[in-house]
DNA sequence: GCCAACGTTGGC
DNA sequence: GCCAACGTTGGC
């Protein structure tokens, strides 16, 4: 049985890590996710070979800077064990993780940044529930459908 | 199980 | 830097 190929958008802030950063190192755990939803998404949804829109978060503007790719699957995220990490957890065990990452590889930095303020013009298109454009929504890791990757990357 | 307090995200 | 929106924690 063969699944269908699966597109997501993941957040970063550009200055912690950003799409130059990828192009640099061409492949990196993305270790942090402390969002049980966005967690569940990666754990549950993703598999290696999906599409992944790579946005920036919390700069001027934000938006859709570069795609990537899944690069394997879901396993724990080694920053929940580390004591010394700004992502360590206490209540997490290596029998029980909490928190699981993906690698992401990198595809293309696109010829321009899509800016989320041009997205929203196309909230009709795009429908009501997605995520990036829902109000009040933070999360760093969302589905896309493959009408709304088709549709996102063509106004590059 | 409720909910106040607190911490985080992320646009502006 | 501000702050609205949201998620998590922990006392009760």
């Amino acid at each position: 049985m063969t699944t269908r190929r699966r597109y997501w958008l993941m957040k970063s802030e550009p200055d912690a890590f950003s799409i130059d950063d990828l192009a640099r190192v061409g492949t990196e755990p993305w270790t942090g996710v402390r969002n049980y939803q966005a967690r569940n998404f990666m754990r549950n949804g993703m598999h290696v070979g999906d599409g992944v829109l790579f946005y920036h978060s919390n700069c001027t503007p934000p938006g859709i800077v570069g795609t990537a790719t899944v690069a394997t699957p879901a396993y724990p995220d080694p920053t929940q064990f580390d004591r010394k990490s700004h992502y360590f957890d206490p209540k997490a065990t290596q029998e029980e993780p909490r928190w699981f990452n993906v690698d992401v590889a990198f595809e293309r930095k696109l010829s321009r940044i899509i800016p989320l303020d041009e997205i929203r013009e196309h909230r009709d298109e795009l429908g009501e529930e997605f995520e990036l454009i829902r109000r009040g929504s933070r999360l760093s890791v969302l589905p896309v459908s493959a009408a709304q990757w088709k549709l996102l990357l063509s106004l590059e």
